[in-house]
RNA sequence: UGCCCGAUGGUGUAACGGUAGCACAGCAGAUUCUGAAUCUGCUUGUCAUAGUUCAAAUCUAUGUCGGGCAACCA
């Protein structure tokens, strides 16, 4: 059996209570959330949030989560975004929510229903099963349709062709204190609002000449009620719908629409789309919509301390190397937690751990870590490394003997069983487990001192050896052999039990040690730029020795290396006899903190 | 200085007019063949002022502080 952390409990939080009353009112009978990230980007930890919450509120109430692409600007987006976004949900996701997951068969677009009279269009999701045939939905897959609803709005007399320049436009918006001006082309008719718009659509006009526009009030003190733009003319190919075409929609009219179409029934976003809510639902409103509407509810974005979260700076870091990829290890990105191995289930902990409130909150990495730390000490079994070899050379040995030592593999689940490691006149300890001279409570080796060899027997230091430089290299010992398991001495104590490895019979492998990317929680603080205060020692590469059994460790398999923190295989440079392991976090160390004060 | 949102220990989060709780961090101790894990205990909090009420973290008003909003980005 094993301590598992549980699943985290059904939790509540103010989103959770408004779905909780919308079924108990009989608003809803079934719970459809989405996860609409842009594909112009990796997703990072801050993503995992939100679809932690959107997944997760679908699995506790019994509904769907639709994964779509948000893709309405082709400018930016690129299909290794959308992959790696598919990659990355599938994975967070797999094994807790992937039931809930909703996605739809392949190049299916909208059906045209009647509902009360009226054409509606409507696109279900599919949850069952497998995935052959089926893909995310696509914003861009609803263009007909969102281009149909921008006529009717037109038609109703709610929008019309603008020919301002950008720059014009901005003059005419007003500013936050001071109310807009209505565009001299607001009051075009309709048929000449509806000619102009059907030759964008055609490509008549060059990138930027005309925008729709919403007509809703420019003296509105809500910047974003003030007669936005619904759609821009973008001579560009398109990731997903190609050269179809020029005219593209904005976030707003697009955003509300998709959600109408695939039948959402809680948007939930972040806290910077408040003041865009009431623009959600006025186009929502204005075009007389026959089915019930979706409700677009914020939260706050993570900020994790120590890193930076927003895609742009994650694409800097990216792109000026300052990392090897978005996938590197020591970024929080998705993929860069889980090339690091970290568990998914540890981010759903995590999430679960932080909440969902209104509040703009910094939250401490320790609670990350501690999340990570505490699924690894569950699950992972354990090994005996050396990070920084020292030789040990156990002189009451003969050179060619070799005594098997039976090793637990995991305490907190006896059911893992055993292994045997053996034990040579020569050894390696850690170079930091001897000290020449030793500091109070240091409870590791030392000239004269005993020390325990995990799950081996005491050794006593009689002898170092050094080069000519001073340097220590080799420690020379006596080894008690009766201080082993079952030995007449194995009730011996001594302050210190350090691990170690044979040295003839051990692997040497590059073990990558991680640390946090930033010197400062706050890498931004006061306006400073983030790249100032990059921590030079995010990185460290050394040759390591491992026990035996770690000379072909499986892929994906975590080992926590006693003493020293949870590591796993390298999913991408790891070989079969040449293993290559990162770190993915250290063990708490109180040692530190003792040594420090000293 | 226009509009919107927010404020509970060091950090994050509960309490939905009725005993301010939990987690992380920190500190102290127990235990330990991982200075890990585990166990025990402890420190620290309702932004301010006024009001409503038998009773306010919760309701009201004002103020203070913080965040967001003026892309043909999302």
């Amino acid at each position: 059996m094993t301590n598992l952390p549980a699943e985290p409990a059904a939790t509540s939080d103010f989103i959770r209570d408004i779905v909780a009353a919308d079924l108990a009112s009989g608003k809803h009978t079934h719970i459809h959330t989405r996860f609409p990230p842009e594909p112009n980007g990796y997703l990072h930890i801050g993503h995992a949030k939100s679809i932690c919450l959107n997944f997760g509120i679908a699995r506790q109430f019994g509904g769907t989560c639709n994964l779509r692409m948000d893709d309405t600007n082709p400018t930016k987006e690129d299909i290794e975004y959308v992959e790696s976004i598919q990659a990355d949900v599938h994975w967070l996701i797999g094994g807790w929510a992937d039931d809930r997951l909703g996605l739809k068969p392949k190049g299916k677009t909208p059906d045209i229903l009647t509902v009360k009279g009226q054409a509606d269009f409507q696109l279900p999701a599919v949850t069952a099963g497998a995935r052959d045939g089926l893909e995310p939905f696509y914003a861009s897959d609803y263009f007909d349709q969102i281009y149909d609803y921008a006529v009717q709005l037109i038609r109703a007399g709610h929008a019309f062709v603008c020919d301002l320049s950008l720059e014009d436009m901005e003059k005419f918006r007003g500013t936050p204190d001071r109310p807009g001006t209505n565009s001299p082309f607001r009051e075009r008719s309709v048929a000449e609002n509806l000619d102009l718009f059907a030759r964008m659509k055609a490509g008549e006009f060059p990138d930027g000449a005309r925008t729709l526009r919403s007509k809703i009030d420019m003296a509105s003190p809500n910047i974003w009620l003030r007669d936005p733009v619904i759609y821009r003319i973008r001579h560009v190919e398109h990731h997903h719908t190609g050269g179809k075409w020029c005219l593209y929609p904005m976030y707003d009219f697009a955003h509300c629409l998709s959600d109408y179409i695939e039948g959402i029934t809680h948007s939930i976003c972040t806290l910077e789309f408040e003041v865009h809510r009431p623009l959600y639902d006025w186009i929502l409103n204005s075009l007389g919509l026959p089915r019930s509407l979706p409700r677009q509810i914020e939260f706050a974005r993570l900020n994790l301390g120590y890193t930076v979260m927003s895609k742009r700076k994650l694409m800097q870091l990216v792109e000026e190397k300052l990392v090897t990829g978005w996938d590197d290890p020591r970024l929080p990105t998705i993929s860069g937690l889980r090339r690091r191995g970290v568990p998914a289930s540890a981010l759903r902990t995590f999430a679960a751990t932080i909440g969902v409130t209104k509040f703009n909150a910094l939250t401490d990495v320790a609670v990350l870590e501690h999340a990570i730390r505490t699924e690894l000490n569950a699950t992972s079994q354990r090994r005996l490394a050396v990070l920084r070899p020292l030789k040990v050379v156990l002189t009451n040995l003969a050179a060619g003997e070799v005594i098997e030592f039976e090793a637990v593999n995991n305490p907190e689940d006896p059911a893992a069983g055993t292994r045997k490691i053996p034990f040579t006149r020569e050894l390696y300890i850690e170079q930091e487990d001897f000290m020449e001279v030793a500091p109070p409570k240091y409870f590791r080796l030392r000239p004269g001192g005993d020390v325990r060899l995990k799950y081996a027997c005491i050794i006593h230091c009689d002898e170092i050896v050094k080069d000519a430089t001073g340097q220590v290299v080799e420690v020379r010992c006596t080894a008690d052999l009766e201080s082993r398991a079952g030995g007449v001495n194995a009730a011996r104590k001594v302050k210190g039990t350090i691990h170690w490895v044979s040295a003839a019979q051990s692997v040497a492998a590059e073990v990558r040690l991680y640390d946090r990317l930033f010197t400062e929680e706050e890498p931004e603080q006061g306006g400073r730029d983030f790249k100032s205060v990059l921590n030079a020692h995010s990185l460290e590469v050394v040759q390591a020795r491992l026990e035996p059994s770690l000379a072909d460790a499986p892929a994906e398999t975590r080992y926590q290396f006693e003493r020293l923190g949870y590591f796993w295989p390298d999913p991408k440079d790891s070989q079969p006899g040449r293993p290559v392991f990162a770190r993915t976090i250290t063990l708490k160390d109180t040692w530190v903190k003792v040594a420090g004060k000293a």
